[in-house]
DNA sequence: GTCTATAAACAGATAGAC
DNA sequence: GTCTATCTGTTTATAGAC
């Protein structure tokens, strides 16, 4: 797809002139590795794991077939770099918003709508993506992300319960407001094509449409949350 | 993939007494078409379609690969039935609830929260897939759904217009609105296996957290409405 | 209408030259 | 480290018997 195709050939690895001691920090070509590992992120993400094709993916890559396995194994072991890469691109930046000891709620939540959407419009298929792969194969989140530990929700969860002590909020459980605004904020870009069909959102008006909901959702989100 | 697998044979068809008549009314022997699309359903919806294998859905209707196209003429056709049944099953419920004439917005609200957290414990697998479809093929949306029609919004939309001129209700445009509550809803179904993971949701308490949910979530968006 | 057997197409992986 | 060529296994699809 894309005019990428045509370019296949013609980039033979000739350029960035290589400093001598460069090349002892790069047992295996670096260069190529993330030039390959760049290409799968492009391919797997539109097409996802299942039917994204290597032969796609070296060709995007400007190289052969090949070398995929001579730098990662196999379709599967890309497929995990890739899921785990772009997962670990993600979920910091709402773990890191919602965990921050210094922010009220109030900041957190503008934060976190201006950051997300700002975020899934410049990576309009991460969600999709994820949501394919967590479909497809419910493991790998286990295998890949669990290791790395879960979100820093207690700071978020004292202060939503102090509010409610103090009567000055709704009690509301931690997991049900993140999963509130997180689902209001992922589920245009999760389901984005028949969400632009069925609000009449092609072209620009999808992105006049997300204008408006970071305008919007903020408040919104606040409100629910008075007593 | 369950015992199913084990029991493709013994089902040679021989059941079912036709009657004299009965035949002429199935050209083709429905009851089999029905088996067959009833597999696919139940093998896509865990799989996607570029994972599911026609095997393992001839196998689950107890029938040979080779009826698959003898009915459907290829497996892209046999998903796209699927993924238009699918479609079909989800979107009349939504549809049928913001649309009603002679609900209220807090009515309309309650309904699709209760309605829709039931149907997705009763499918667990249909938000998940559908994502999954839309993500990987796009267009499939547009060539099956879209001749069908919009969802029928304009009730909703002058109910929300005039309790914002009323004072009642702070102005929210009725795509806003319903996309919040919808990705709300969604977003434990379509990234399962993620949330239970970062929420400790494994088991009982996925189903304890959907209690729970539906019991917060109307008030909370109708809190999010007011002025 | 349903089956068995097989073709045809493909995709992922490997061998081996350079 | 990168390539060409090829193998091996799968998967969809078809031919043809019953």
């Amino acid at each position: 797809m894309s005019p990428n195709q045509l370019v296949k050939q013609s980039r033979k690895k000739s350029a960035a002139p290589v400093t001598a001691s460069a090349k002892a920090s790069a047992p295996a070509d670096e260069e190529t590795r993330a030039r390959i590992l760049h290409a799968a992120h492009r391919v797997f993400l539109r097409a996802g794991t299942a039917k994204a094709r290597t032969q796609e993916i070296a060709d995007e890559a400007g190289v052969n077939k090949a070398l995929l396995h001579y730098y990662f194994g196999s379709k599967a072991a890309l497929a995990d770099a890739v899921f785990a890469q772009q997962a670990a691109q993600l979920l910091p930046r709402i773990f890191g918003i919602l965990g921050a000891p210094d922010r009220s709620v109030e900041q957190k939540v503008r934060a976190v709508v201006d950051e997300q959407i700002g975020f899934h419009r410049a990576n309009p298929y991460l969600a999709g993506f994820l949501a394919t792969e967590l479909h497809v194969e419910p493991d790998r989140i286990k295998r890949l992300i669990a290791p790395h530990g879960t979100p820093p929700l207690a700071v978020l969860e004292q202060q939503l319960q102090q509010a409610a002590a103090a009567g000055t909020m709704r009690p509301m459980p931690v997991a049900q407001f993140v999963l509130a605004l997180m689902g209001a904020l992922m589920l245009p870009f999760l389901m984005r094509p028949m969400v632009s069909l069925f609000f009449n959102l092609e072209g620009d008006r999808f992105d006049a449409f997300l204008d408006e909901r970071q305008e919007l959702l903020p408040d919104f989100f606040l409100a629910g949350l008075r007593p």
